[in-house]
RNA sequence: GCCGACGUAGCUCAGCAGGUAGAGCAGCUGAUUCGUAAUCAGCAGGCCAGCGGUUCGAAUCCGCUCGUCGGCUCCA
């Protein structure tokens, strides 16, 4: 007699040993066909294993979270399979589940997508088949015989220390797996292989080149659909095709990897510093400024000529070697030791927006997300061990004001000292005590990413979430207990004797060029007002009203408002178009009745039209929204 | 850097059994003077990324270079 379990707490008797499917059938018919695997006391396995001995079960359903996984792994199983029918010389490698989807890598003649439709033909024929999905336990021997030509399987077996190992066999397929997987390939329902791109065996360059092809799984084709309407959408908001159209920077094939800012893009750009500017004073930051290229010996000083060099710009002038700053430290490093500090000085928060080069691989080059040189909104802050609580959470509280401004919610982790690092065990304790009580009194969840911290100290680093829901690691607070000591800084304690400072590097929008291309991405291009590169376009009626709107446009641009008249001979219909496609908030058409009153009418992007708005109403009402830096445009509601 | 795809007018793209380049939009000119998402007509615009090769002939085929894009972190 066997009990089970069961997640409400009833218990179901068995006389015979049952599989996860006896339970599920006990229960009901439906469930048993919803049903892709089990939860065994606390552990995933196949449905179809016998349950030895009372144990507490879970059902996992095509609605529990775990489900997606198990089938998208089974899906990959299925990928291997047409892959094999298709080119039985292939030889498989690892095939695991990734966040969309899964892969496999595959030692085979490279393919292309065209190959795609081949084998997804096959996959719907598996798949439609329905095989049963079978686990086997064998013997490590077994294995390795079964596999004596798979040099890959062989390598993975004899890494395994199990002294038995499972195989997966549907139809006349096998695969050593460890499983979970759905009971038959019929769960593979809604399917699509996604991109194939080269992998390294064992990610070493050194290895076999691998055909790594992407798929993605849903339960049913209604999920798969969304998903792909989700990366269309993206695929819309790309900011490399926005940041063209509205005309607000360009790449040229004279300077890979380096974004050339358009007047238009500008306008956005000096809008963040300025706001940036604006925060920092208030929170009680200095801004400096330190060269682009500075001499070989300070960067042996701060280690990056030992360390970073691969990724540096380096020029020799009247033979000494030079160096294009890839960080803004070591020159901050230099301003602090020019002259003694004492601990009332202290804290010192100095800003910089710092030009820095990276040499970074042509190959990973993506737009403005990943570029060659980008400005860092830098800060270091000096201080003294019993301010690093204080001054973390001030960082952590500007933070959150600057990307609330934008409408970007965010998430923290705290990553913690690395097997190689610098400093003794007590610094150590000190900092990471210091980021884990800021985080604590901050308030927030955050994430523990233990030896995750650069090797010169622990650092808090803030993922934000954009409007598609996409995350990307923007800001970061560092503690560096590396460069006090190699530029040797010190500030005079209350005891009159020297003493180092802590230090910390953090940055909130991260690389501004990455930040204004997730903002692109996150608006849309329909930028609150504030940021907006045109906001308010003037559209007169005929031509003879041209001059006029010329008035009007200046009234306006005196009053701070970057505007734009469109003053060609076209059609209304065609002018108002125009200003929608180009995103501009505010769309001023100005006719007779305009003219004669002294008013405007507004169209707002979402095709909503107000007349009758007296001029100095429009302009106080445009000024203190862009004023607040408001997100939403609710002007002229009443 | 490596693998794959790609590079044609300012933009989006067609042309690719090798026969000497085309559309729409944008621009310019003219007509139209318009009340909220494309008025009409005409004109102009390209060393087909660059270099080399095959060929009587190359945007088209081959090689190299440059650049762009997707991957190269996810460990049975």
């Amino acid at each position: 007699m066997i009990s089970i379990t069961l997640p409400d707490g009833s218990i179901k008797q068995f006389d015979q040993k049952p599989s996860g499917m006896d339970v599920a059938l006990s229960i009901s018919q439906g469930l048993a066909r919803d049903c892709v695997a089990m939860e065994l006391d606390g552990r995933l396995v196949d449905l179809g294993q016998i349950i030895e001995k009372n144990a507490a079960v879970r059902l996992i359903t095509t609605k529990s979270p775990e489900a997606l996984e198990i089938m998208r792994h089974s899906a990959a199983h299925v990928m291997a399979q047409a892959i094999m029918d298709i080119y039985p010389d292939a030889k498989l490698t690892i095939g695991p589940v990734i966040e969309n989807g899964f892969y496999y890598d595959v030692d085979m003649q490279p393919v292309s997508e065209e190959a795609f439709s081949k084998i997804e033909a096959q996959m719907k024929k598996i798949v439609k088949a329905k095989v049963p999905i079978k686990r086997r336990r064998v013997s490590k021997n077994e294995a390795m015989e079964f596999y004596r030509d798979e040099p890959y399987k062989l390598e993975m077996i004899s890494a395994l220390e199990d002294a038995s190992i499972s195989f997966y066999e549907q139809g006349n397929f096998t695969d050593l797996c460890r499983g979970p997987h759905v009971p038959h390939t019929g769960f593979v329902k809604a399917f699509k292989l996604m991109k194939v791109s080269g992998a390294y065996w064992r990610a070493d360059q050194s290895n076999a080149q691998l055909q790594r092809i992407y798929g993605t799984a849903f339960f049913d084709k209604k999920q798969l659909k969304s998903y792909l309407h989700f990366l269309e959408e993206a695929r819309k908001r790309n900011h490399r095709k926005i940041g063209k159209a509205l005309d607000l920077y360009s790449f040229h094939d004279e300077a890979p990897g380096m974004a050339f800012f358009h007047p238009k893009g500008m306008a956005i750009w000096n809008e963040l510093l300025d706001y940036w500017r604006k925060e920092h004073r208030d929170a009680g930051y200095v801004e400096t400024k330190t060269p682009i290229m500075m001499q070989r010996f300070l960067w042996e000083r701060s280690g990056h000529w030992e360390n970073y060099r691969e990724n540096m710009y380096i020029s020799s002038i009247d033979e000494h070697d030079y160096a294009i700053k890839p960080m803004n430290c070591p020159g901050g490093m230099l301003l602090y030791g020019r002259k003694h500090h004492s601990y009332r000085d202290l804290p010192i928060r100095a800003g910089e927006v710092g030009l820095v080069h990276r040499h970074e691989l042509s190959g990973v080059l993506n737009g403005l997300f990943r570029v060659r040189a980008f400005h860092q909104d830098d800060a270091h802050i000096f201080m003294t061990p019993d301010q690093i609580q204080d001054e973390i959470l001030g960082v952590l509280k500007l933070v959150e004001r600057i990307y609330g401004t934008f409408g970007l919610g965010f998430s923290l982790e705290l990553s913690t000292r690395p097997e190689k690092s610098i400093g003794t065990d007590e610094q150590w304790e000190i900092a990471t005590q210091g980021l884990e009580s800021a985080l604590k009194q901050y308030g927030k969840d955050y994430k523990l990413n233990e030896g995750d911290g650069a090797f010169y100290g622990p650092k808090i680093d803030a993922h934000i979430k954009d409007a598609l829901g996409r995350t990307w690691q923007c800001g970061t607070v560092q503690l560096d207990m590396a460069l006090p000591e190699r530029f040797d800084l010190s500030y005079i304690g209350q005891n009159n004797e020297k003493h180092r400072p802590i230090m910390i590097h953090r940055v909130i929008y991260g690389s501004i060029e990455r930040f204004f291309g997730i903002l692109v991405e996150h608006f849309a291009g329909k930028f609150p007002l504030w940021l907006a590169p045109v906001q308010v376009g003037i559209l007169p009626i005929n031509d003879e009203l041209a001059p006029l709107a010329q008035n009007l446009a200046q009234d306006l641009q005196r009053a701070g408002l970057r505007t734009e008249t469109d003053h060609r001979s076209e059609s209304l219909n065609k002018k108002v178009r125009e200003a929608q496609l180009n995103k501009i908030p505010l769309i001023l058409t100005y006719g007779n009745k305009e003219k004669e009153s002294g008013t405007v009418s507004v169209r707002t992007l979402d095709g909503n039209v107000k007349h009758g708005i007296p001029v100095p109403d429009f302009i106080k009402e445009v000024q203190a929204n862009i004023k607040e830096r408001k997100l939403e445009m609710d002007l002229f509601s009443r």
